[in-house]
DNA sequence: CTGCATCCGCCTCGATACTG
DNA sequence: CAGTATCGAGGCGGATGCAG
C-alpha cells in the first residue's frame, strides 16, 4: 500500500480489503477463479470488456496481495494458469454473498448482456442459503448450455446434510436439470417460476417430483416447509 | 442499468451487485452508514478524499438503488440523515467479511492514514467470529479514543450465547477496555498482542482475569479453547 | 452553516495494435 | 498463447461557487 497506486489511506480492515479486490473487475476475476483455475484466455473470454492490458495488471496485483499464484506446469512456460491461493479462496463467502445480493437486481436479460454457463456454478452456490438439515442423500445433475452450444454438467451432491457442488456429472442423479444459461439466471433472480419454465420448454427437469421440490427448496425457488 | 453510466454488462449476480456497490468509496459510505444514519457531512469528514461531488452522486446512486435513503425528520428541511435501508442493512455480513479479510493486511500504521475510533464498532463485529456457544451472560464495554480526542464508547453483551454490539456504556460491565483506534486496530490486525499493549500502557484492562480471557477468545484474540 | 453543483487537471480505464 | 505499448475518453479528486 505504499504510494503509486490510488488507495483510501484508511487504516480499517474493509478499506484494506478494498485496496486489494475494491478496483474494477478484480472481484469478477475472482469469482472465475472460484469456479476452476484459467488461463490468460480464458480470463479475457469470460470478462468481456476488461481489456488486455487491464487483466495483466489486475493478475500481477493480485499476485503481490497473495490472492492469485499463477502455476506454470508446463516446463516450456507455455501453459500456465491462474489459481486462487488458500487467502484468494477465502473470498468465497463474501463474494457468493454479493452474488446474492445482486441477483435480484437482475432485470429482464438484455440481448446485449453476457451471460456464461460456467456462472451457474457460483450462482448455485450462492443460493445454497439453508445448509440441507434433515434433506436425504442424493444427486441433482445440472446441465447449463451456452449460446455457443458449449455446455456447463455439474452436480449438487448432499451428504451427511451437507450440499457440495461437484463439477461433471452425477453418477446415479436422483433429479437432471437441462435449461441455457439465461433461463437458469432468470429462475435465480426470482424472475421466472420453475414451472412456468418447464412449461415454455425452457427447462426440462428429469427425475421424480419430491426431488424436483426438495432441489428448489434446497436453492431458495420455493419457501421452506413451514414448522 | 442502463445506458449512461458504465456498468458490466453480464447478466449475473455479481456483476449485478458490482454495478451497485463496487464503485470506489461506495462500500466504505455503506460501512459508515452499518455504525449508524449519518449526515452528508458527517461521512464527508470520515471518508477523507472521496470530495464532495462524487459522494453526492453516489449517495444518489445508493438511493436509487434503494440501499440507501435520506429521513428529513426536521420539518425544516435541516439535519437529513442518510440511513440504511433493509436492503442495505442485507450488506452487512458480507461488509463484514471483508473488513474482517482485509484485517490481516493492515502494516504499520501509518501516520497519514485516518483512523476513526467509530469503525471499531465495525472491527469488533467483523472479528465475531465464533457464536458465543457456553459464555456467560456478560458484557464487556470499550473505550476507543480518537486524535481528536472524542470517544466512542460502546459494549458487549452475551446473552442466550448470542454476542450482540451495542452503542453506548453498559450498565455494569464485566470488562472495560479503554484504548486508542490505532492500538485497537492494529490488536485487531494481530500486529499487537493485547498483554503486549497492556505492557506499553496503551491499553487499560479493568475486570477479572476469566472475563479478559474470555472477551479475547471471542474476538479470535487467542485460539478457542480445545476439545 | 449544510447540502450539494460546477469546473478543471490528472489518472484510470477500455480498445486496438504490436511483440516474445 | 500471453502478455506489453499506446492513446483517447471518461471517472476521480480538489477547489470553489451557490442556494436554502
Amino acid at each position: 500500500m505504499k504510494e503509486g497506486r490510488r488507495h483510501y489511506g484508511q487504516y480499517c480492515g474493509l478499506a484494506a480489503a478494498l485496496d486489494v479486490i475494491g478496483e474494477r473487475w478484480t472481484l469478477l476475476i475472482v469469482r472465475e477463479l472460484l469456479v476452476a483455475p484459467r488461463r490468460y484466455n480464458e480470463l479475457l473470454a469470460n470478462l468481456p470488456g476488461i481489456g488486455t492490458n487491464l487483466l495483466a495488471v489486475r493478475l500481477k496485483l493480485l499476485g503481490e496481495a497473495e490472492v492469485v499464484e499463477q502455476l506454470t506446469s508446463d516446463p516450456d512456460g507455455r501453459a500456465r494458469r491462474y489459481r486462487l491461493t488458500e487467502r484468494g479462496q477465502s473470498l468465497r463467502p463474501m463474494v457468493l454473498g454479493l452474488a446474492r445480493w445482486g441477483m435480484p437486481l437482475l432485470d429482464e436479460p438484455d440481448p446485449q448482456d453476457e451471460v456464461r454457463p460456467e456462472w451457474s456454478l457460483v450462482a448455485v452456490e450462492a443460493m445454497l442459503g439453508t445448509p440441507a438439515a434433515g434433506a436425504p442423500e442424493e444427486r441433482y445433475q445440472f446441465q447449463i448450455s451456452g449460446k455457443d452450444g458449449r455446455e456447463e454438467v455439474f452436480h449438487l451432491e448432499i451428504k451427511e446434510e451437507i450440499a457440495m457442488i461437484v463439477p461433471g456429472p452425477a453418477l446415479a442423479p436422483d433429479l437432471l436439470a437441462v435449461t441455457d444459461a439465461v433461463t437458469f439466471v432468470e429462475i435465480g433472480a426470482g424472475r421466472l417460476d420453475p414451472l412456468e419454465a418447464v412449461v415454455l420448454g425452457r427447462l426440462r427437469l428429469d427425475g421424480d417430483s419430491g426431488a424436483v421440490l426438495r432441489c428448489c427448496r434446497l436453492l431458495g425457488l420455493i419457501p421452506s416447509a413451514p414448522g
